[in-house]
DNA sequence: AATGAATGAGGTTTCATTCAT
DNA sequence: TATGAATGAAACCTCATTCAT
């Protein structure tokens, strides 16, 4: 199979779309969110975006770069669409099971640690630690409303970041299948109710 | 000076030693969870066992079937423990705060989901099955646990197999570690408690 | 505050600034001699003189035109220096240690050999012959001096132009170091004189 | 063009055919003195070989390891080559003359500068160092000789090394080729006795 | 039981060059 | 005059695997 030729050069600009640049980072970060870092190489990521390996390096310069910003902005949106829903003015133990419904079909088959373990294996030092500044402000984001509900007295008083750590751990939950592909609940909304009603037995106020 | 004994006529192969086969699977257990099946190769792992590639393919046919046998053993010997300290006398709730410590102190750095993510990407149907059977028996050990306090009365009754789920994914907050490598907790023993704490606050008896 | 005086209207693009040819071509050559045709990419010159690459495609249609141009140019620089030096009235001796003095301290770390072995391979023929050309210059104007003082009985009858190229290969000694860096001799100054007694001790008339 | 098909795996030994190490290497040293270094690519010495590239680096880790190897085996020879040349009972005279005339038609196109040069370019700090070891001795080896003659009367006292230098870079004027591929003087044998009568003229002992 | 020699396929990266603007 | 975007070819290197010994 021959791909259609290209001229060499740059190509007459097509007014209507997006930069090669935005292309390359979203199929990036689709490629490696389903099968990791090692396992998609720049040709897959260049292939997947009908350009040469060579336009890819052209706008990030080493795989590591790419992979780092990938996750940034993996990150990033997953922390807006967290403190979106957070903002809301809707009961904070409604606003947790949303977080896991949205969480859990919105994005990703995988949780966060998969990235950060793929990270520091493979990226350099500072690649690093751009990808754990973005990550932190996930934790950041949630921990704050915690935060604020603790002063509210919605919740028990008690260690916000680590209230922050067991809700997302928990959600992961979500993403389970056994050996047969089944999941622990049939539905994205049984597993918000329970994974929810679970944590507020733990954190919610009963004085 | 006396001489140290020796038996007589050609030794059978030096007896203490582990034979090659073992060898080789604990040294490429401890390799995969250090870096993942990707980063490490069949050289690596020949290495590190002191023999050759080809001495390595001896006993494993495929890398893959390596990284079968050694998650396999990996699961067996946590399944193991976690069992070991279930079936201990002490209270329940004890029992899963030394689960907590154990896990944290003795394995790896990192939790099973990774394992299971790389078995996925990497693994034939056939090995990946093989591995997921492992998994499911740890799970399993914990449910059965979760089951029986239930049958006791002394935590509520409720979905066994979520409990258990919910369990080892608190237990992995543990190894957490932000930007700068601080850890949620500064001891295994405070994460231990902190964690069973939490945990027991939703699932304890209080009628 | 007096405000720093101001031609008024448009400059005429900054009159002092050279022109951008320039600037490409004495970076390029001063990159090439440090580390050879191969090692510096056209992106390398481009980046140095903080153009993008397309400008200095704009001036030198290749790459090798631009290695033809920068080795032509520090040619022309070696020979009217040499040229220069060659015309003042000192005694013919002195001359030359001077010639071995300034060649030592002001150019390269390297003899012309090493530029024609690179340009040999690498260029077309035609940028070749321009390279021999400029290169032959430089011997002519040594092997011409050598000619005159022969005639003026200075220096013994002899083959001008193995005369020249001993000289120039007998220079280079100055360029060695040792496994630890170490030169020679000590100063370029003594380099200079021994070089040239030795050389003196051959040539010298002692009719 | 297809190459003849290869099995994998181990191909039945043939007695009498050298070590592919040993080809690789001579294969590889011919390419590099013909070349230099950054013009031939493991991909071109393997071709050359009859092997694959793999191979080229199971024998040679890094393309830098095989230049060094390449480096000292060839300036082993040359060494030993001179060695051989200034151990013969013939007068001294006789004896450079020799070594020239060998030095010219034996080796290579080029003096022992250019390798150098590329060297200290392309390899690293370790890999320089082992050259200039190979290298050294090569100096040495002459430098003894004149050590020699000097105290045996045959030639003047004087800095030996700085004999040693001017002697080799003496000779390398023998590859000299102008614009249209003329040398300095028609045969080997010219040169040589030009060279070394210049040389000698300098030299000797005229007590 | 273990090894040494070899391969083919594929990985990351570099680079001279081109072309529309 | 100068640039930004893109390419194709080739460079270095890695690795799972094979097979005669």
């Amino acid at each position: 199979m021959k791909q259609s030729p290209r001229v060499l050069g740059r190509p007459r600009h097509n007014e209507n779309a997006k930069p090669t640049k935005d292309i390359v980072l979203e199929t990036a970060t689709r490629l490696f969110i389903k099968e990791g870092y090692k396992n998609i190489s720049m040709d897959d990521v260049a292939k997947a975006c009908n350009v040469t390996k060579a336009t890819v390096y052209y706008y990030y310069p080493t795989k590591g770069d790419l992979y780092t910003s990938a996750l940034i902005a993996m990150m990033d949106r997953i922390r807006l669409a967290i403190l979106h829903i957070l903002e809301q003015p809707s009961p904070f133990k409604e606003r947790l099971e949303q977080l896991v419904e949205v969480h859990l079909s919105a994005t990703v088959d995988i949780d966060m640690k998969n990235f950060m373990r793929e990270a520091s294996i493979n990226l350099s030092e500072s690649q690093l630690k751009e990808v754990h500044i973005s990550e932190n402000k996930i934790y950041q984001t949630i921990e704050q409303a915690m935060q604020l509900e603790m002063e509210k007295g919605t919740i028990r008083k008690g260690n916000a970041t680590f209230f922050a750590h067991t809700f997302m751990a928990m959600m992961s939950i979500g993403y389970f299948k056994d050996g047969e592909g089944k999941r622990l609940f049939n539905t994205v909304q049984e597993t918000a109710k329970e994974v929810t009603t679970f944590f507020w037995q733990s954190v919610h106020n009963n004085e």
